[in-house]
RNA sequence: GCGGGCAUAGUUUAGUGGUAGAACCUCAGCCUUCCAAGCUGAUGAUGCGGGUUCGAUUCCCGCUGCCCGCUCCA
């Protein structure tokens, strides 16, 4: 019995402190969420998953964190500032393009006549802001568009102070922004978002191989995550598709409430990013299209050991939505579960890894003394074992607890009863999300069981 | 950006030109020895701004946001 719409989702974000509508209480702003209590720990988890898969389970990638703002030169040579400009029309016939609001009918190209055109296409316009006290049209900073192009530019900066050596990587997770024309789908498209990017460097010529790698361990990881065969699917893109960095798009497809969407691109870059921001660009044999480049002070280049010659490599970007990752790991996980007696509950399926929240204990009886300290004590030592966020939760009766663990994805419930204060060995009562099944467990032996469960899981 | 729809407690909703009822949730207390039980009580809503009107949540206009289609690509 699945049922998900995107209502169902948005509304159990909302009551369960989630997900918000961001500066709701001044009527909200289009495109722009806030994660709650239970979202920022859903989030960070996945985050985490992430940069453990990608950085510390590997031993040729580099990790980043570079800064939103940056200099407007950066996106003149990456192509964000041709590319992500105004609403553009292509003619397809004479390949002519327009700015949609400068044609003089639009219904026609303006160099050819033909009414072959298409929709007026808007290619992201970048947010600016203003930077130091002097406002002056010409000097503005622009919020990034991409967390990649952070990457590329401080490729040397990496290179120099890891002594890398080709094929490796380097990740970064943050917020990019995007001022697109229809936000839509809750936090599937929106202004503000988070990417999980990894820009991985190889020698041209493996860099197919190497994209085909990157789609299968990224696939790979998020089945890690929960997600399931029957919902991703793979979509090839080619030709006008390609975004003007790329040449090869694989993108990680997701069904999601509202369509079969893109979770992740994983792109062949060629090397047209490092090729665009390096100086000295004739000394190189560089193979993408690039931007004549004279402000540049970085040769962003490797040698080959073997000729002894510099070259610039090529990159494959494995690309996911943060935001993206969460709602498709939220899809996959809600279920309104029919019950033998005829009734239902809501139950958060997900991998223990990424659940808010770790373990719940609860008090059989919340205004008996002994029983709500036992359970206050064993709700600080778990908390000491790091697994994440443990909670006291009193509220309402056992079964009540129980179903509202359910709903936010809590793995584990613990239930402190008279025999836990009463019987030798303090027995408390595991119960879990997706069996609804009770084990007794000695509270010596609960730090050890609470572990093992979630190495197992 | 274009076209269409929608906006009442946290959620799901009822209703009205005379400032709103409910269910569930939440909170407090009682009760309760394991799956949303019961009893008592409590909090809480007409998105924002203007117009018409004696009076607007209701009618009109604007704005904002959300949803659907076109579009998109993390």
């Amino acid at each position: 019995m699945v049922a998900k719409t995107m209502d169902e989702l948005v509304s159990l974000c909302k009551r369960r402190g989630f997900i918000f509508q961001s500066s709701d209480i001044y009527g909200g702003l289009q495109g722009v969420y806030d994660y709650g209590p239970l979202g920022v720990e859903l989030k960070n988890n996945l985050k985490n998953a992430w940069w453990r898969a990608m950085v510390y389970e590997r031993d040729d990638v580099e990790g980043l964190d570079s800064a939103i703002l940056g200099n407007r030169t950066i996106y003149k040579y990456s192509g964000h500032e041709d590319t992500f400009s105004d609403p553009l029309v292509d003619c397809k016939d004479c390949k002519n393009r327009m700015r949609a609001d400068h044609m003089k009918d639009k219904s026609k190209c303006d160099k050819c006549g033909s009414t072959n055109i298409t929709e007026a296409r808007d290619f992201n316009l970048m947010f600016k802001t203003q930077v130091g006290p002097v406002s002056d049209a010409d000097n503005y900073a622009v919020l990034r568009p991409e967390t990649a192009q952070g990457i590329f530019t401080n490729f040397k900066n990496v290179l120099d102070s890891t002594s890398r050596k080709l094929p490796f990587g380097i990740a970064q997770i943050g917020k990019s922004y995007r001022n697109e024309i229809t936000p839509r789908n809750f936090i599937f498209r929106v202004r503000e978002f988070e990417q999980m990017e990894l820009e991985f460097f190889v020698k041209p010529g493996e860099d197919e191989n190497w994209h085909k790698k990157w789609v299968e361990l990224r696939t790979q990881w998020w089945f890690d995550q929960g997600l399931s065969k029957e919902n991703l699917e793979f979509e090839y893109v080619t030709g006008d598709d390609l975004a003007h960095y790329s040449k090869a798009t694989t993108d990680i497809m997701y069904r999601f409430p509202h369509g079969v969407e893109e979770l992740e691109g994983v792109a062949n870059r060629t090397d047209y990013d490092l090729g665009s921001h390096t100086k000295a660009q004739n000394e190189f044999d560089i193979q993408a299209k690039v931007k004549e480049n004279k402000e540049s002070n970085a040769k962003l280049a490797v040698l080959d050991l073997d000729t002894n010659k510099w070259f610039i490599p090529f990159c494959i970007e494995p690309s996911a939505g943060l935001d993206r990752g969460v709602l498709a790991v939220l899809t996959e996980a809600y279920e309104e579960e029919a019950l033998e007696n005829g009734s239902t509950r809501t139950v958060l399926r997900l991998k223990p890894h990424l659940a808010p929240i770790k373990v719940a204990v609860i008090p059989l009886k919340k205004n008996h003394p002994e029983i709500v300290e036992k359970a206050k004590t064993i709700k600080n030592n778990l908390q000491s074992l790091g697994l994440g966020r443990i909670l006291y939760e009193d509220t309402g009766n056992v079964g009540k607890g129980y179903r509202r663990h359910d709903e936010v994805g809590t793995p584990i419930c613990i239930t402190v009863d008279f025999d836990s204060i009463e019987k030798e060995g303090s027995p408390v009562t595991v119960r879990d999300r997706d069996t609804m099944e009770q084990q007794v467990v000695n509270e010596a032996e609960l730090k050890r069981f609470v572990l093992d469960y979630f190495h197992s899981n």
